[in-house]
DNA sequence: CGCTCGATTGAGCCGCGTCAAAGTGCGTGG
DNA sequence: CCACGCACTTTGACGCGGCTCAATCGAGCG
């Protein structure tokens, strides 16, 4: 149950995720799988935008930088999960490998050439564009709205739907990438994380291992 | 200068925004105009997404509410702008008149009748798709990483840019309107406007009239 | 064993939210 | 035309939450 991240090389025992992006029910393009090491630049703000990417294992972030010079982490892509999805020519922000990753990459000529003879090829795109619009504006609600302790619940609660139907979560980012994302510190996050432990809402075996003990108790810590 | 939102009725003098929505060189769909009074809802949150919209006149905002009950405006919309676009069969959004306003609307039948065989016409909703999400991103990193003043700052900045060449602004939206916009609060929002007026980096003839005097110093503090 | 990086904990300060009270402009009705 | 009321804006006083600075702790690794 541990250990999304890690295991280079091998491509044997990988149930879910495929190497292929799929474009609606009937279209599914193969991809180049690569590997890219802790904090490997993906791809960066400004250069030609030539793959659409899909993460195998591990995890990755995209970034941008504030004109005062602190990093913001815009969004967490785990296995499944397309990125780097930009109808324009450059790339408008950067993505990193945050442990050991595993990426498939498809050309976009190729996906341009899907979307130009299949509509639903195009009509997928479009879904993709518009979950992570849609995204995007329920996280700026979070940033806008809410107390520390509300955001880091509402993280929290966000990643056990994502990474597993069960309760036990391995964060495969630091607290200094909670931090970035939610807009906090360092410091700040750790005390939500110790707040929450003291409240028995969550466990923490290890400071990235999480247990969720009492899911009501964070979703009405993230309702605050 | 003044009054780019009133004048209902009468259809003669509006050089700029006319009733079509273009989606590419080649195709521009006929809408029909609406009007709608101050604060009129046009479409809420978990209707059927009929239409794609346009506006004609006046300004338009986009909100949300957050579990607390506050409300967040998403976007503000100017004449020209498009919005309601969502690939999905519902709104996941609600928009609203914000003062006497008039709007284009374009059936979504014909929208997705367009897509399907004109392949310009699906690319075009897609950098439509991605303006939008282009600008949460920006508001996002806004809320985030940046205090009051320079978010006001920013605001105005923006709003300059978009609404004229020119230094002076009419906003459209009340102070409270700016405050749900910037996640802050209606006195937060006069403050940092007073103390831009102190600052000499802009004049307010009245509350809602803006002369950006220094833009330097605006953008000086945007960046802080 | 000791170094280093990440995480935790504490003390103090500052910015923004809250509450409260004037002040301002505008439409309505006398 | 003036008086009134209402909605919006501005200004002030005060408290609290999260940032800053700083020290300690813990785990992985050479």
């Amino acid at each position: 149950m541990r250990d999304f991240a890690v295991e280079a090389g091998g491509g044997a025992l990988r149930p879910t995720v495929s190497d292929a992006i799929s474009l609606g029910p009937g279209l599914a393009l193969q991809g180049t799988r690569m590997h890219f090491g802790r904090n490997a630049e993906i791809f960066g703000e400004g250069e030609q935008a030539e793959y659409l990417y899909r993460v195998v294992s591990g995890a990755v972030r995209t970034i941008r930088f504030s004109s005062d010079g602190r990093r913001q982490i815009l969004a967490f892509h785990l296995p499944g999960d397309v990125f780097g999805l930009e109808p324009g020519a450059k790339h408008t922000l950067s993505a990193e490998a945050i442990g050991e990753a595993e990426v498939s990459m498809v050309r976009r000529s190729l996906i341009d050439a899907a979307a130009n003879e299949d509509v639903a090829a195009a009509r997928a795109l479009l879904t993709l564009m518009q979950r992570e619009l849609l995204a995007t504006q329920e996280h700026a609600l979070v940033l806008g709205r809410k107390g520390a302790g509300e955001r880091v619940a509402a993280f929290l609660l966000k990643l056990a739907d994502r990474v597993t139907s069960s309760c036990e979560i391995d964060l495969p980012m630091s607290r200094a990438d909670i931090a970035d994302y939610l807009a906090l510190t360092i410091e700040t996050v750790s005390r939500a994380f110790t707040q929450m432990e003291r409240d028995k809402a969550i466990a923490l075996p290890s400071s990235r291992h999480v247990i969720v003990r009492d899911r009501c108790a964070l979703e009405l810590l993230e309702a605050a």
